[in-house]
This record gives C-alpha cells, sequence and structure tokens, in this order.
DNA sequence: TAAGGATGTATTGTCGACAATCTTTAGTGT
DNA sequence: ACACTAAAGATTGTCGACAATACATCCTTA
C-alpha cells in the first residue's frame, strides 16, 4: 500500500478516480463487492464530497454500477460483455490502423519496426515473456490507436475502453494468445500501415483482434472467469 | 418549452444531468459560455453538490471541459471534432449493421420496413419533411443499432456519441443531406440486413455515413459553425 | 507611463451535519 | 411455523459553511 503512495493531482476527486481504478483493477476492490462510502471515505482520509465525485467518473467509465439510495458495487465480469468489448474493439482499432496507415509519418514507422524487433528479441531469449505479451502487446495497439490522430477514438478507447480491459486482463491472464504468433501478426499489420494500404491494415487489425476473441471465448467455456480471484478474503 | 418540464427522476443529480444536456444541446447555454455553479445552482433551485455530480457526468459525455480551481465551460463546435465523430460512427455503425444482419428477427425486419414506408409517405407528402429528415433519420440509425445487441456498442453510441452529434446537429442544420438520397441509402442497408448480407450491410452503412460526413465537411468550410454566439464577450 | 507586485473579491474545492430512503430485524397475528 | 407489519439501524442524498485557489483591481516604483 506504500508503493504508490505519493499521487500528485490538482484535485481530490482526480486522485480518488486513479487510486479507485488501480484498486478494481488489480482486484483489491473485488469483482461485485459493494461500495461503501463512508468505509472508504474514512479509509483514505477524505470527505463523501470528492468521494461521490470520483464514483460518477468510475460510473461512467463503466466499472462500477451506482442505483439510487442503494449503493455503488463494482461490475461483474462475464463472457458476454467481454466478447461485446473485443467486438467494439475489433471495429475501433480496425479504424485506427487504417487512420494510421493513411497519416502516420515515416519516423514513426520506424520506430514501430524497431518496437516490434525489440519484442521479437525478448522473446527469442525466453527473457521476460510475461512483459512483452502483456505490455508488449497493448503497447502496440497504443501507438496504432495513437497514429490514428482521431481524438475521439483515441479517447474513447484509451480512456473508456482500455480501463474495462486492464480489468479483464486480470481474470484472463491464462488465456491468452500465443505471444509469437501475436506478434507475427503485429508484424502484418505494420508492414500493411508502412505500404499505406489501409484497407489491409484494418482487415488485418480485424482478424488479429477477432482471433484472440475467439481464443479468449474459446478457454473460458471452459474456465469459467466468475471463478476469478477475489483478492480479499 | 413546456412538454418536458416535468421531469420525475430518483436524484437531483439525474435530473440536472438530463436538463443541463438539454440546455446545451438547444443552445440555452451557449458553445464555450462559461458554467457558474452559484449561479446555476440557484437558478435551479438546488445546492452546489448534485450539481457538481452532474457537471462530472456531463464531462464525462463530452460536453463541457472541467479545469481544476478554474471551472466548467461548454465545449467548443469544429469542423475536426466533427470529422472525427463521424469516422467514430463509420466504423462502430458500420459495425451495428454488420451485427444486425446476423441478429435481428423477423419481425424487427419487417417493422423497419414499416418505418422506411412511413418516412416514403412522409416525403412523397412534403408533410414535415424536418421531422422525417431528422428524427426519422435517427430514428433508423438507432433501431439498426439497437439490433445489432451489443450492450457496449449501444452504449457508446446512445448514450456518449449522440448527445454530441445531437448538438453538433443544431449548428449544421443547413447542411443536411437530401432526405430523399437518405432514405435510398436506409432501403439499400435493410435490404441487406433482411438478406444477412453482413459485409453488404457494413459497407453500405459506412457509405453512407462518409457521404453524410463529406456533405457537411464541404458545407462547413464555407459556412464556418464556429462564428456560433459565444456567449460571453 | 508602464511594469510589477500586493491586496481584495469571487469562484472552486472540501468538509461535517441533516434529511430521505432502503434494508434488516424484531414482533405480532393467523 | 409462516407470513406480514412495523420499528430500528444504517446508508445514501442533499445542504450550508469554511478553506484554498485563481482572477481582477489598485497601488507602488522605476
Amino acid at each position: 500500500m506504500d508503493k504508490v503512495t505519493q499521487i500528485k493531482s490538482a484535485t481530490l476527486t482526480d486522485d480518488l478516480t486513479q487510486r479507485l481504478t488501480a484498486e478494481i483493477v488489480e482486484g483489491v476492490l473485488p469483482l461485485g463487492s459493494k461500495i461503501s462510502e463512508p468505509e472508504l471515505a474514512k479509509r483514505y482520509g477524505v470527505s463523501r464530497g470528492p468521494l461521490r465525485e470520483a464514483l460518477v467518473k468510475l460510473e461512467a467509465l463503466g466499472l462500477i454500477t451506482r442505483t439510487a439510495n442503494v449503493g455503488a458495487r463494482v461490475i461483474e465480469l462475464n463472457i458476454e460483455d467481454l466478447l461485446d468489448i473485443y467486438t467494439l474493439r475489433e471495429a475501433m482499432e480496425g479504424m485506427a490502423a487504417r487512420l494510421a496507415a493513411e497519416l502516420i509519418s515515416e519516423e514513426e514507422v520506424n520506430e514501430l519496426y524497431k518496437l516490434l524487433d525489440d519484442h521479437q528479441a525478448h522473446l527469442d531469449a525466453n527473457q521476460d515473456e510475461h512483459y512483452v505479451s502483456q505490455y508488449g502487446n497493448e503497447d502496440f495497439h497504443l501507438r496504432i490507436i495513437q497514429a490514428s490522430q482521431n481524438k475521439k477514438l483515441i479517447r474513447a478507447l484509451t480512456q473508456d475502453l482500455y480501463a474495462t480491459i486492464r480489468m479483464y486482463r486480470r481474470y484472463t491472464a491464462d488465456s491468452r494468445p500465443d505471444p509469437r504468433q501475436a506478434l507475427r501478426e503485429h508484424k502484418a499489420i505494420l508492414d500493411a500501415v508502412a505500404n499505406r494500404e489501409g484497407d489491409l491494415a484494418e482487415l488485418l487489425m480485424r482478424r488479429h483482434i477477432s482471433r484472440a476473441a475467439n481464443l479468449l471465448k474459446k478457454a473460458m467455456l471452459q474456465n469459467s472467469i466468475s471463478q476469478g480471484n477475489t483478492g480479499q478474503p
């Protein structure tokens, strides 16, 4: 609890939003658990005012649900919602890849090739494979999204959707696609982007995400995710 | 303005969110104008607590911007953001049309054909053309979105994006596409959906939205929308 | 006269307390 | 014993006031 104690922010509401988001993603606040305003306020040493504003934000992010006069609960995870999210990602990141192919700069393309080379080297050396397959994957996708230069698209994906995605990631760590296969697909996408083939880039990105979704679906049908770690005895 | 005066809601925050959204969309709160918390609170006869929670929601909806210790302002409209939104719609509603083609029921298809027949009849009679071209258009799109059965997609489009779109609509009323052309395109999309041709439905929906975006762009490059009322000298 | 700083005012951020609502528990009657 | 009712407890919704920050005005000084 002391590794991220220092959070600098202008307002308590922003602090709380960040900290609560982190706690939900990390599982400190278990899925489906009730959120008690007095308890949380006491825990963070703040009043209920800023806390409630943070809860409104978390609700907008889709991390909690709130019902009037009853209270807030952390959302539950289920297969349908996760597949819905992947379908949305397919549409939005597919478009991002298309736009990136039209707008990306040569320097950025070179940087991305370097990034993928790094991933390849890590995989070959079997160093920190976990890091590469998780954060490296996210990194590539985020770069493509940024390269789209579409502010609304960037905001929707990086601020709204990815909070939920990181949350699901915690409970689907064992059913991830083969990182080498993912890297091959990333390279194919980047080739299409570099060649300014928007249609192909979109097609490949959609296929890439769709494939990941299918793997997740298969894995989760056997190993239901609702039995996941609750993080609190 | 007195048809929706009665707003029943469990909490003041929800009331305020609805009313403020309406006022921003209708232009009562001009684009770019500063939002004074004490003034608004007095005007609605509430305290600043619920009002601030509503403002947090509006910020999440993208209707206002807030900066710490400075305050909130209604967003400004500009061509780039509007085009970004249409690009996003192209991706998301295209996917919605594809999903609708896979999942829609026969009854719903028949209802949609009836809906388009109604629009056709209205146009032929030149009755209330304004209504058909605006709300009728929105209605068809909303139906397709609902038919996708993707909860995340539905929420993102109907709750987040469409508030902003309705807002822009107010300032682009003169540069709308030909309603008869739009209706023809709607029919083509519905035919593809009815025939379960997901690829075609997506293609046609994307072309439909892209065409509207191009028309808007052309119209707005001449008749800049930033000449709108700023509400504050 | 212009630039910089200090003071004062207004606005936002935060807090503690009261009111309204829901949930739980005890009680009563059939 | 079970079901329904009512009171008690706790939680959420709302309010008014205080503290901190930013903005505007005025004064000082080069």
